[in-house]
DNA sequence: CGCGTTTGACCAGCGC
DNA sequence: GCGCTGGTCAAACGCG
């Protein structure tokens, strides 16, 4: 395992639209043919800046997620439910967040593949049930949810996100193993107490049970990337799959960094996700490539 | 012993 | 300015 370091792996820290800015605000011309004139330099800027990051970025859009909701639900059991709602636009500050509405499936499971911590719990006014407050464990994922139940029905759970995750899910047969990570900064756990968390999320008043161990040969490889004239273009997780037969079969991409393992798949989070009949590559963004890039992803939403 | 949860305290934002 | 509320911190504790 090739060491990484972390200090020159040049993380940007900021978002996307931050990324542009600072970008922009550059002195010097950015992919600008010199035989531009002075006067469209900067619209020819914002032009490659959207070509980049279009070309750079080909996740999915809103709609997109909508749209494999709509898949996940129609494949999902009976009896789940969900809603996802995101800020509107003209209402002050866009943020990266997201709303879900989750009707609680039998098994009580939601493990959307993402080892959180909680770091608080809340009692929120006129809301007799507490709100619990999580956070990525990864150190370097900034990815926020926060978890409480609807006062009209006990059974939704109101699951906000906040940001998105600069690596891969830890789903439960996705797991990467702890060894050779250390140089990534990426925190994988011994043993995957992914579920713990989770679980409380939808029986706060259940204890966890034991989770499922790794059975991948995933890697993950933190790079800084830079474009040709040396301009950071941000922070970027690229994962290198070891061709083995579980994670050939365990396809992850870029949804599985904003649409939750349970939305994706709801009421059947817990089951291997090559193993379900219903699973199509097709309703995914699965990298198909050995490759993938998905650290550009911060405040897409 | 390490990791995660619990929980009271603290802080910041917002409305009055 | 003050109080309320939501969000976060961090020490204590529990579990494996």
């Amino acid at each position: 395992m090739e060491e990484v370091d972390e200090s020159e792996a040049n993380w940007f820290d900021g978002s996307v639209e931050e990324l542009i800015h600072e970008l922009l605000d550059d002195e010097s011309p950015l992919f600008v043919p010199p035989e531009v004139p002075e006067s469209q330099q900067a619209a020819s800027q914002k032009s490659v800046i959207n070509k980049l990051i279009s070309s750079v970025y080909s996740g999915p859009t809103i709609g997109d997620i909508q749209r494999a909701l709509s898949m996940g639900f129609q494949h999902g059991r009976s009896g789940s439910q969900a809603v996802i709602s995101f800020p509107e636009k003209g209402s002050g500050k866009m943020e990266n967040k997201y709303t879900l509405r989750i009707k609680s499936c039998g098994n009580g499971l939601t493990n959307d593949g993402y080892k959180w911590r909680k770091y608080g719990q809340k009692s929120i006014k006129n809301n007799p049930n507490p709100r619990s407050y999580y956070r990525c464990t990864n150190p370097r994922c900034n990815a926020k949810k926060q978890v409480e139940r609807s006062t009209e029905d006990p059974e939704v759970l109101i699951i906000t996100y906040e940001g998105l995750h600069l690596h891969y899910a830890y789903s439960h047969s996705c797991l990467p193993p702890r060894q050779g990570n250390s140089t990534t900064g990426l925190h994988v756990p011994k043993k995957p107490k992914v579920q713990q968390a989770e679980d409380l999320d939808q029986n706060p008043d259940v204890r966890p049970t034991k989770p499922e161990a790794p059975t991948t040969q995933q890697q993950l490889v933190m790079i800084g990337e830079k474009c040709p004239q040396g301009t950071l273009l941000g922070p970027v997780l690229r994962e290198e799959r070891v061709p083995t037969e579980d994670n050939a079969q365990c396809p992850q991409g870029l949804l599985e960094d904003i649409v939750p393992l349970p939305v994706r798949k709801p009421c059947n989070s817990t089951s291997s996700q090559a193993s379900s009949p219903h699973y199509s590559p097709s309703h995914s963004w699965s990298p198909n490539s050995a490759h993938l890039d998905v650290g550009i992803l911060s405040n897409m939403i």
